[in-house]
DNA sequence: CTTGACCCTCACGTAACGGTAGGCGGGAGC
DNA sequence: GCTCCCGCCTACCGTTACGTGAGGGTCAAG
């Protein structure tokens, strides 16, 4: 029912020290002390404190949070409302960087330069822009880089060759069949759009049938990406697209 | 192509100061000066930014980022791919918390107290834990909170007895319909599980046909939430996590 | 040639802790 | 009963990533 700091510490994922701050600017500090001293939260403390981590998981200043706890007129449940509209949000804007990224990685491959729009305009500043803040605890330090980088970036020079090869290879092979005449929805067209979508996910990133088809749009809505293809072979893009929109339809 | 710190600053979403701040440790020192001392920053500045803002808003302190990126081991691309890596991880994480949330919802309005365990596991320490960061940049302040107030916690006391009193009333007629016989995958049932789920959708938070069944997993699940059905009536936790399933696959 | 917006370099201030020092308390093993 | 070590306590200084002026040049427009 009571518990020390070390316990509540432990249990939340925060050091002592935090939960030392936290007493000392009023933010949480616990219902009682022991005779010696010692801090003793109780269940309602730690109620509390799961909604001082909710609430700095989503990057509100603790004075803040003490004013948003303390306001009388929000009840524990309108706290859950509110963390769990918030973290929708900033879900969304999670996934809209994911495809900005994913916009980024194409024109990189193609060579294509991005306006400085494009390159922030996923941190737009004018509207719903959460701000979120650390929950690091134990993988500080480069750990976060260290880890990403021994699944994503242990490709050497010469896979990052080959990859270029494969690349050229598939390309030749889908003007190949795209001279030969056959329709974009042919067991041949769709067949290279497959394959195309398999190199991105080896390559780069999980690439699902609805990114694939978003690409689609792309290569033939943004007259950049138009041209690159264009340049390769008249028509590619529109044929490209449709393949791949073919495919997804036929596979998925 | 080049560009003053107040350009890019407002470009990409940070303040003069930030960019005065990175080029006094080094992070990103503008490719040259005018001849009166302006900053000027030139397309690969805004490239190095771009990344920058990335590994920011992914939580990585300045130093490391700047480690990564003057590595040389990894081009661009790399930094992309670890990025989109990265977030994905967040996601999937902050969609860990949003599952969390919607517990803790039903535990609090069915009075179930949570362990300590599960007041936090969500923020556990051991594994793929990322830390975030700022993105603030203009609706710091309480304003976060206020517009989430305006949308979410626009209820009155009234309106939250009158929640109340909705449920009670969905009770009173979940347990008719039990008590009469109709199987839980009967049109009748069904309907109520669909007035269920759109009584939560009202009060807290949209609730798809997949988060539904989630709940009505848990309502089997775990003997708290079980225990608070049955002695509403016996079978009641089984037979609404059944009538929540039918209608889950007739209405989707 | 003035005015307002924008740039420069200090330089101190702040939030949210981290880390360590110096000292008390408590229960387990001798 | 004594020792040991671990966990708790209260300061107090250090750090990161900027915020916030102060004091003073600059540049394009009118």
């Amino acid at each position: 029912m009571a518990h020390t700091v070390g316990q509540v510490a432990k249990a939340a994922g925060v050091t002592v020290r935090t939960l030392h701050h936290y007493d000392e600017i009023g933010l949480l500090s616990p219902s009682g002390r022991s005779g010696t001293g010692y801090r003793r939260y109780d269940d309602a403390d730690l109620e509390r404190l799961q909604h001082i981590r909710y609430y700095r998981e989503l990057g509100f200043p603790l004075e803040e949070i003490a004013a948003i706890l303390d306001d009388p007129a929000s009840d524990p449940a309108a706290h859950l409302r509110r963390q769990h509209e918030l973290l929708s949000v900033r879900i969304r804007k999670l996934q809209e960087m994911v495809t900005a990224i994913e916009f980024a990685m194409e024109a990189s491959k193609l060579n294509i330069p991005l306006t400085p729009q494009e390159r922030f305009e996923v941190f737009g500043d004018f509207d719903p822009d959460v701000h979120a803040e650390e929950a690091e605890q134990r993988w500080g330090g480069t750990e976060a880089y260290r880890e990403s980088n021994r699944r994503v970036s242990r490709y050497t020079k010469g896979d990052w060759l080959r990859n270029k090869a494969e690349n050229e290879d598939w390309g030749r092979r889908f003007v190949e069949v795209m001279s030969s005449g056959a329709p974009a929805d042919s067991p041949a067209a769709m067949d290279l759009a497959e394959e195309h979508r398999q190199l991105i996910s080896r390559w780069f990133y999980e690439c699902s049938y609805e990114v694939h088809t978003g690409l689609a749009d792309m290569y033939v809505a943004d007259e950049r990406f138009t041209a690159y293809f264009e340049k390769i072979k008249p028509g590619m893009a529109a044929y490209l697209s449709e393949a791949i929109h073919s495919n997804a339809i036929t596979r998925a």
